[in-house]
DNA sequence: ATCAAGTCTGAAACTTGTTCTACATTATCC
DNA sequence: GGATAATGTAGAACAAGTTTCAGACTTGAT
């Protein structure tokens, strides 16, 4: 547990009240649920409305557009997801082998659930600049779980950020493909466990050869 | 030009008439060129059937969705930047380099529409199992641009095709990034160069290590 | 030249994301 | 408790992707 990571939940502006917060919360739930069934078509606004017991306007207000509301699912289930990583970590020697692990479990974890992972991949992928604190706080979340993954002693040098950027590239577009039918889950194993030999050679005082 | 590639070109199911294939070039380009001004909300399957001199229906006959167009388009441009490329090739003595420096120049023709290329890559990553084919076609087109850039005397293992892999995602995945404004083109770049080491440490008879 | 099959056109219709409006409910402040 | 501003509701209206259809035009074979 080194490395601490200072809150990445959302930066909540104006405090809601209760019943807005059940509000929000049921929302989300009836967004997670038509995902679940039907992916990204299945996710209608009017339906994701009356399912949640709310307005149209309502949901309109809280989440101003289809791609803000899958984006904010995806940040409430990469939440849920963080929480039962860290209860049990990674067992590999190396912090390659960590967060390959990491990352497949997280993979067999969508699995599970494909059509809501296609929802919530496909609304990331698609949202425009409009979107960007969103998947900000998405992309912080997901280098929050990395580094867990890693498990470093001292903070990560600007290399090994990069190198986690580019591992997280390749999570989402592998995620894509696999998604969309174009790779198995034995390719997107071989080219996470590819991507994941970054972090050999980003640790400092490791590799032998240097320019 | 060694390590010949497979003719990547479109698989050309039924022979079009002159006439068609004119249509066929219409349409593409007034996709271009309506993406070009604004992105992917500007292409407007409206405003591409009459800009092209196309009825709607006709429109839809040859590119089933929008993202089945702006698909198109992709192949189109990469065919271009294909052959531009092949033209002069990267100076580097490295494979590892002069595929970074294939990929930053190509990054560096997409800032120049880069409009153009967010209706692009939008519609690539928007594109559901419906468009596999076509993305598979680009992706195809990708690897060929890549594997060029190598240089390879022998054909790729099975190793640099899974680095080469990695190296799309994360190509597609840094410059979704870099069109939604969340990363600046140094970024892109270090990324770029960061997973471009894989190739030395996929090349045959190079690591002195191996576990 | 003619017939049949396939293609193209123009226009309307349908779907779903998004916006707008008029009114009801709730929360806040005095 | 009552004024008032913010929030929520119901439902119409709008926008753009997609579908549909009747009729006109091409094409290819005979």
């Amino acid at each position: 547990m080194t490395a601490e990571v200072k809150a990445v939940t959302t930066p909540a502006s104006p405090p809601l009240t209760e019943r807005q917060e059940a509000r929000r919360r049921r929302i989300l739930h009836a967004s997670a649920q038509l995902a679940s069934r039907g992916g990204f078509d299945a996710v209608q606004m009017r339906e994701v409305a009356e399912a949640a017991g709310v307005a149209l306007g309502t949901l309109y207000r809280y989440f101003p557009s289809k791609v803000h509301l899958l984006v904010a699912t995806m940040q409430d289930q990469l939440q849920h997801m963080h929480t039962t990583l860290r209860k049990r970590p990674p067992a590999g020697d190396e912090p390659a082998a960590r967060v390959a692990e990491t990352l497949m479990r997280a993979f067999r974890a969508l699995q599970r659930e494909p059509q809501l992972a296609d929802a919530m991949v496909r609304a990331l992928t698609f949202a425009d600049r409009s979107v960007s604190p969103e998947v900000d706080t998405v992309s912080r979340l997901t280098t929050a779980i990395i580094l867990d993954a890693m498990g470093l002693e001292h903070p990560p040098t600007a290399e090994q950020l990069s190198a986690v950027r580019v591992i997280e590239h390749t999570w989402h577009s592998a995620l894509i493909t696999w998604l969309s039918g174009r790779a198995s889950i034995a390719q997107v194993k071989i080219d996470i466990e590819m991507v994941c030999r970054l972090i050999d050679l980003t640790s400092p005082g490791k590799s032998p050869e240097k320019s």
